[in-house]
DNA sequence: CACAAACATGACAGTTGATTCATGTTTCAT
DNA sequence: ATGAAACATGAATCAACTGTCATGTTTGTG
């Protein structure tokens, strides 16, 4: 197995149109094994398998196992910025973003499983890309609570580490009910789930009094 | 390895003082092994070589390293409940539980960091008992929320979901949160974050208008 | 259309690590 | 104090997988 963490660099891509098909049927039986069986039952072998290719014909694109979860993490988190920010195109106001956003993760997570197993796993196989997967999204999300917050549609930060542990507090959120209402119970309605996290996001649990 | 989900019953405890010491000698191996080098680094002869023991040895009480991991779990359940349990007892309401279990878990999560990253990991290696954990805490929760609605001290929820979904995103809220500044950043003090944490979730980040 | 580069194959060498077991040693109830 | 049960040992067995490579085949270009 490759333990050490790679410095080098991927392996140089494919050249034709025939090497990119086996690149990506490779790398989409990957996926589906990796999701579904974990990182450890999937085997070059089985991934080959299920590509239909030679077991040798993953090292002509692929480094290692490791080096296929680093790809797909890549992958996801290229594929779910684009959905999310289509999805909150619209927003009205954060809040608003807030839902559209939460809503938009769970319908992707419903959709595509397994690539999000993946990305959970990645944490257990190469750290380093998982905590930049989710550093990047705080990122973004830390850049638009502070627009948010200048423009006054949320409310200011108590400290100066309110606006990253909002953004990881949204991001728990999402993970959570990803797991337990996208990957678990993957037929319950989500709009009703939806509206109640929605309020709790915008105004909490405290009983409300006169303020 | 041991595929299948065993229905067998655990091993028997050991009978006598020194078997006692042993199966934690070997417990405490593996919790420290699996915590910081992962599931699949961990090997049945890194665990015993840390433990002082034979390899041998590990099979008179554990049938898998699988096996060792679902008592891990279970043992981090009942070492997290009660220290959950302590912590809020003098709470004054269900927010000042929240802020008071906020900060105790993640004082645990810097405590016991390895065991932390087991329970993170069960999730890849026995879904059974990972999805028992959290099910487990979550109906724990649901039930203090509940009593906290009838005593008025939280909002009451939208819809019939309300209860369950609140209480997944604080179990996000509160796993996110451990994993940023529990584990990945263990030296931040911790009462400016879980401040604006509890402030978020009684109140929410919606702008304040007069209500 | 010929030739070089790209791609594909699958058998196999080599490694790793889980689990077993025959052989001791220790504990403890009587 | 002694015998049976409990516990401990570590070398040996065994199954599984990774990664390589010598040998083809396909593609695209001049």
């Amino acid at each position: 197995m490759a333990y050490m963490n790679q410095r080098k660099r991927a392996l140089p891509l494919p050249k034709t149109g025939r090497g990119e098909q086996t690149r990506r049927k490779i790398l989409d039986a990957a996926q589906r094994e990796i999701g579904r069986r974990g990182f450890a039952e999937a085997s070059i072998s089985t991934i080959t398998a299920e590509a239909g290719v030679a077991q040798g014909t993953f090292y002509i694109y692929f480094r290692s196992k490791e080096e296929v979860m680093r790809e797909l993490v890549l992958h996801m988190g290229r594929m779910l910025r684009h959905h999310l920010t289509e999805a909150t195109e619209g927003a009205k106001d954060r809040i608003d973003a807030e839902r559209l956003g939460l809503r938009a993760f769970l319908d992707f997570v419903r959709r595509n499983p397994d690539l999000y197993k993946v990305v959970e796993e990645s944490q257990f196989v190469d750290e380093k890309v998982y905590r930049q997967y989710y550093t990047d999204f705080a990122k973004s999300y830390r850049i638009a609570l502070a627009a948010a917050e200048k423009r006054g549609e949320i409310a200011p930060g108590k400290n100066s580490n309110a606006t990253e542990v909002r953004a990881w507090m949204l991001m728990g959120i999402s993970v959570f009910l990803g797991q337990r209402y996208g990957l678990w119970d993957p037929k319950t309605p989500l709009d009703p789930i939806v509206d109640v996290a929605t309020a709790m996001v915008a105004h909490g649990i405290a009983a409300k009094v006169s303020r």
